[in-house]
DNA sequence: CCATGCGAAATGTGATCACATAATCCCGGC
DNA sequence: GCCGGGATTATGTGATCACATTTCGCATGG
């Protein structure tokens, strides 16, 4: 009864559910949240300053796309992807990502190729300060940042489910394979936007995406 | 101890919010909402003899999955695809459907092409019989059987949300390009795969999904 | 005949509660 | 020391309610 005093409906801010929804999203995708950590309704809702209501919406929404997995008496936890899922999740990547490069590649210009690479120098500081959630992060920035000049909104957002799906496990991925370099692909990724080459950037993305997932099945 | 690891829920049921879940989501990929067609809560909740609750879960889950559209105002319809979005999922579905029928082939055995025969001829009979969402059903339940072969969950778990958003509209092409034969190309994916031939199965499968759908451009 | 404004009905949102079940803890027995 | 079982706590589910906002119907005025 208080709380509702609290609400300032003057401006029109966004329903709780969807404040949580991507508070948890961004959390997910960044690996913040270890592989198998459980979540609670209340605790969300704690966190949030919610009832139980909206939280419930938003993990609703989030195992639905699958970046939250719901067990047989209705917890739920953040995914634990086998080896087999993991590369299904990679397939889907290669399959999609170049489809999208190709598809900005027409409408790419000067001023994307620029950002793209300043992006890329900022995943090459989060690699240097072994920051695992900004290298993450700015990886997928580097990736988004091409796909959004594809203006293929569907495709886009399937590609984001996948990587909320691979979002838990990606950090168990950097620490793993303990990069101290930039990916060496999204050099190549660059030098084909800037040829304006199609099969290259095809291939470029295929094989970033690919390399970076495979070294985990060992 | 035991006894809960065996779950004998013999008289625990699904809960409410998921058997709402399940209904809509088979009148949406089937095509039995016309697009922009409007849902309430209340009216969900009546439907299925349940309260508001567990009708928002099934709504909130089948939005996030791309099977209804949320308005601004929180208001949910079945989506009104542009042409755009159409051909975008079609590009997906035949980025797709061709890998897992690959994968499907290795695997496949007698019984199924059998049984996906049999499912062909349900189809063609509704083809005869003018029922659209017979035919929808039995067409999905064709490619279905073939993929499930695929032991790829998470590629068939996204191909199934690309079904679910076209769904409203597949009702829409069916009669628009008002067929009176079986789909041509399901004989070729058969013949395919009695022949174990990958590349002439992938192509079937490509032309099947591309063909159905570049019709409703024009 | 059409636009407009107002009031009523409808609708989504969020909070709270009761309840059943699952998970956890703790203690006694072997 | 370890295992098992019962009590206790924690958790998800679903119903109900109040409230703000949107939507719709309808009458009025141009």
């Amino acid at each position: 009864m208080v709380e509702t005093l609290i609400r300032p409906s003057v401006t029109s801010e966004p329903p709780a559910h969807d404040r949580v929804y991507r508070g948890l999203r961004v959390q997910v995708m960044h690996g913040e949240l270890t592989p198998g950590q459980a979540l609670t309704l209340r605790g969300i809702a704690r966190e949030y300053g919610v009832s139980m209501t909206p939280a419930r919406e938003a993990l609703r929404r989030l195992t639905a796309e699958g970046a939250l997995t719901l067990s047989a008496s209705g917890r739920v936890t953040t995914p634990e992807l086998t080896n087999d899922r993991i590369e299904e999740l990679a397939q889907i990547r290669a399959l999609l990502e170049p489809e999208l490069g190709s598809r900005a590649l027409r409408r790419a210009h000067l001023a994307l190729i620029d950002r793209m690479e300043a992006i890329n120098e900022a995943n090459a500081r989060a690699i240097h300060l072994q920051n695992p959630v900004d290298y993450i992060r700015t990886n997928l920035e580097f990736h988004r940042t091409l796909y959004l000049r594809a203006q293929s909104p569907a495709m886009l957002g399937l590609l984001e489910t996948v990587w909320l799906q691979l979002g838990p496990t990606m950090r168990a991925l950097y620490t793993k394979l303990r990069r101290t370099t930039a990916p060496p692909h999204h050099r190549l990724i660059l030098e084909a936007l800037r040829a304006g080459d199609d099969a290259a950037l095809r291939l470029a993305l295929r094989t970033d995406v690919t390399q970076g997932l495979r070294h985990l099945q060992g």
